[in-house]
DNA sequence: GCCGGTCCTTGATCCAGATCAAAAGAATGA
DNA sequence: TCATTCTTTTGATCTGGATCAAGGACCGGC
């Protein structure tokens, strides 16, 4: 059904999706890359509010513009759909708009987590908690140790997490010096202590979190 | 059709409604009074991440337990449903999960905005838009001027914004002395000047706001 | 290999908001 | 009416993270 209105679209790393207030023509789902959701104060701070990977969506069924600037963070690319046909699809396949409501309330948890450091964490357990997102979201299950790859710049980070960069910069190296995490390239790094990891990262031993 | 499987209780202000952790037995919408959803970490520290009005849902399709803390803020009175029937309910009318997803959507958009607030105000700009937010839901349309009622006691509104109590008040007082607001008690106010007011809250000129 | 730019680290200093402390109002109830 | 308790205000001090500043490391192009 939805073949006749799909199209495909490449972003290159850096380049702008759409943004804030822009009016939206297409929904779309990511197929490869990631791309961040963020807003800008008009005197430059910058606050992250979602990160975008595959299979995560972009657009809001009912609304005509969009809220936050979408930014490829690396080379993105799209899925897209009219808005028009896509919307009359939602209106009529019951099962589509079941989705998206499930999909809407994962992400709406995850933003309330999200809230939670935002608001209460302090710098370390930010990076801490962070830090075991990337490994969570990475693990190959059953692969004992493995390297992972942090997404971001440092900068985005910072903007991911309310700091500056200069504080994920000391952070780093302070879990660094510590012995938690161990950095082969400024991108790539290894767990040595995961408990540590934990326990720096101020939630409590495994609060409803699925594994 | 929700006839057969609907109840009501009532909760007392300052009762917990329902744990986060607890199984969710009822979905629920409130029907009159005010609740608030928390997180608190280990060592007390405590952030709200949603502050439940009449028609709020409670719960949601698909899973079992609760994220967040649900606690009355006032007396609450509730409009339950039994899980198993309702669910089953969202299955078959896709009229409600559609309803649902636009609910879960403009719910994430709050929340994805008070990430910015979390992440990247000033105690100033927090406690601005704050009142803010209470003068546009209480706004009665034609009426000029008007007094408005806090909501939450001042160590509420800390956790509502990230600060603490101390921070709230201090901050209140120097909105009072530089004339923006006024207080007649310490829940009841009156906007002097709505432009300082905005102007102080760190939006800009009406971004994207539907008033 | 060198040169430009971008990203990252580290040091020095500053300051907004936290923390600690005390007292002043309101609200409740005997 | 006056204790009692809860909420709020205000003051004094401290501190985590921001800001300002200077190099260092890395990457791509020529």
């Amino acid at each position: 059904m939805l073949e006749g209105i799909k199209s495909y679209a490449t972003i290159e790393a850096g380049q702008p999706i759409i943004w804030r207030g822009d009016e939206l023509t297409h929904f779309a789902s990511i197929v490869a890359g990631t791309a961040s959701l963020t807003r800008t104060l008009e005197d430059g701070r910058t606050q992250m509010v979602g990160l975008l990977l595959p299979s995560d969506f972009i657009g809001r069924p009912g609304r005509e513009t969009v809220d936050f600037d979408v930014v490829a963070i690396s080379d993105v690319t799209l899925c897209q759909f009219r808005r028009e046909p896509f919307e009359k699809l939602v209106e009529e396949v019951p099962h589509i708009s079941h989705r998206m409501m499930e999909m809407a309330l994962d992400e709406l948890n995850a933003a309330r987590e999200w809230m939670v450091l935002l608001g209460r964490k302090t710098a370390r357990e930010k990076i801490a908690t962070f830090l075991e997102m990337v490994v969570r979201r990475e693990s190959v299950p059953f692969m004992k140790t493995q390297n992972y790859r942090l997404p971001l710049t440092r900068e985005e980070i910072a903007d991911f997490l309310g700091l500056t960069l200069e504080t994920i910069s000391r952070q780093l190296s302070a879990l660094k010096k510590a012995g938690v995490v161990e950095f082969s390239d400024r991108r790539t790094f290894h767990v040595n202590d995961i408990g540590a990891l934990h326990n720096a990262s101020g939630d409590d031993a495994d609060g409803g979190m699925i594994i």
